[in-house]
RNA sequence: GGGUCAUUAGCUCAGGCGGUAGAGCACCGGACUUUUAAUCCGGGUGUCGUGGGUUCGAGUCCCGCAUGACCCA
């Protein structure tokens, strides 16, 4: 291919995307490789090790020949001797190269890489007068050309539009994001981790649903062809879960994405990764357990310690966590005694009179809900369970049998968000349908998050659903947690954006 | 949905009251055989997000649109 032939103005390259000066110039070094017969784009290169272990090993490796191969992301020439860092997957390591050693040619060669190429490396470990620990270069070869130059070497790429629609470049210049992508890799290891060795089978269940349940959200509607149906993305892995506990398999996780056809925000993505398990003859006391120690181990196993940072302070998440209803944390950090208010109507004055605006559902127990998740959760940053919601607001989980107004349910809130959801399963198929039929008429009423009627779950918990423990942990927050990140943008490699028209 | 702010070179950013567009990195040419944000000399590579308007003249002022950030609902 001669990329000088296209007729008309001479000199000018055919490639029909050269945007700009560094893609002229890299493309005419391109051509010049091809023309001294080197590839551009060369093949598998096998490598022995890894950048980091080699400064890590350099005491054994000291004078040894390894094979290294990565992205080059500096070039300091210095005339006959030149240094270059190399990037691979465990960071950065030197390489360097004289002319003498290398001949005029390859020296040539290697001088008018451009930064961005890959490279693969052939040399001898040694530690240069500065100390720092080094490849020196024997044999290299061009294993991918960069057609488009990196961002700034400083200031790396900050603008976050950018950083998200082109996450490649923001793992290869801004070491933190990758550290924060292979913590969140950690995290879904240690919950299998945690989970497997207490005896919970991972399953996976179909995320495309005729009728969406679980939760209250909105779904996005998407066409199967060949049944000429809508099907909905699920908003919750619960239902199927359930039905498989209702089939025996006891003990069932699973860790799966979600989608919710919500706004987006520095908390909200419309995908999402939910871990959700259920127990059965367990309770949400056995929920609060596992929480407390799964979240404790995980931060165990990436971190290394049981504190994390979260906007600006430090939490410790050694269990046992604090434990509070949902009526004694509003009266804690408001001093509305929900004790005493017997009425829709006295709830609605509470509310008024704290300033909280109300929803559709004016009911005591869902007004309970509103006050607490406006004032009281942002406060609680210790790790610390909320139990005993409004029986309006749970429409799965199971009745208190002391006050029946209120479930088993809990959530667990740390810094601020929600970070689980757990409760005692409703297994009473008639009161399930009850609830279903309230949460019908919230619908009717222009609530588009309220369930709807699912006959194909209440069919299955007809035959009998064992006692069950159940929780949802959003694994996004959790990783968010974990690595200190303030947005759930910065722990989902690629979210949702708005095309660029 | 509302408000505020942002959008200028490949990247990071300056551009007073409207008068031919600037820096650093990157890139190109030259010097330099242990540097590390290498250094030194020379070179500015641009549809100022987009579409209108005001004006003799708009990166700059006005309006719409697009995308993003933050705050509010």
């Amino acid at each position: 291919m001669n990329l000088e032939s296209n007729g008309g103005n001479d000199g000018e390259l055919s490639y029909p995307q050269l945007d700009n000066e560094h893609m002229r110039v890299r493309m005419q070094k391109l051509e010049a490789l091809r023309a001294k017969g080197v590839d551009p784009f060369g093949a598998r290169f096998e490598r022995t090790h890894l950048s980091k272990d080699i400064i890590d090993d350099f005491q054994d490796l000291d004078g040894s020949v390894v094979r290294i191969a990565g992205r080059l992301m500096a070039m300091r020439s210095h005339g006959k001797a030149t240094f270059a860092d190399v990037l691979d997957l465990s960071g950065r390591i030197q390489v360097y190269t004289r002319v003498d050693a290398l001949g005029e040619d390859d020296y040539e060669l290697f001088t008018s890489l451009d930064i961005g190429d890959i490279i693969g490396v052939v040399g001898k470990v040694f530690r240069t007068r500065r100390g720092e620990v080094s490849v020196e270069i024997e044999g290299f070869v061009l294993l991918c050309k960069a057609l488009r130059p990196l961002p700034e070497k400083w200031h790396g790429l900050v603008d976050i539009d950018l950083r998200y629609r082109q996450r490649y470049l923001d793992l290869i210049v801004n070491p933190d994001v990758r550290r924060v992508f292979l913590q969140r890799t950690a995290v879904l290891k240690a919950v299998r981790e945690y989970l497997d060795s207490r005896g919970f089978i991972e399953v996976e269940t179909s995320s495309l649903h005729t009728i969406p349940g679980g939760a209250s959200a909105r779904p996005f509607i998407t066409h199967h062809n060949a049944l000429d149906i809508d099907l909905y993305m699920r908003i919750a892995l619960e239902l199927h879960l359930k039905r498989l506990i209702v089939g025996g398999l006891e003990k069932v996780y699973e860790l799966g994405r979600v989608y919710r056809n919500e706004g987006i925000s520095t908390k909200h993505n419309p995908e999402f990764t939910m871990l959700e398990l259920y127990e059965a003859y367990a309770d949400y006391t056995d929920m609060m357990n596992i929480a407390e120690n799964l979240i404790h181990h995980v931060a165990m196993k990436v971190l290394g310690t049981s504190t994390v940072e979260c906007q600006g302070k430090e939490i410790d998440l050694t269990p046992p966590w604090s434990r509070l209803t949902m009526v004694e944390a509003v009266l804690k950090h408001t001093g509305v005694d929900f004790a005493k208010i017997e009425t829709d109507e006295d709830a609605e004055k509470a509310a008024k009179s704290l300033g909280v605006e109300l929803g559709s559902d004016r009911s005591r127990g869902a007004i309970l809900a509103e006050i607490y998740d406006k004032l009281v959760e942002p406060e609680l940053i210790v790790p610390t369970f909320i139990t005993d919601y409004p029986i309006e607001v749970s429409p799965l989980a199971r009745r208190r049998k002391d006050d029946p107004r209120y479930t088993y349910r809990f959530e667990l809130i740390i810094g601020g968000r929600e970070m689980a959801n757990a409760f005692s399963e409703l297994n009473d198929p008639i009161d399930q349908r009850e609830r279903f039929e309230a949460q019908v008429a919230l619908r009717d009423m222009g609530d588009d998050e309220a369930h709807m009627m699912d006959e194909d779950f209440l069919f299955a918990l007809e035959h009998g659903m064992p006692p069950t423990g159940g929780m949802g942990i959003g694994i996004d927050r959790l990783v968010m947690l974990i690595t200190n990140q303030d947005s759930i943008r910065d722990v989902v490699l690629f979210p949702t954006m708005r095309p660029r028209s």
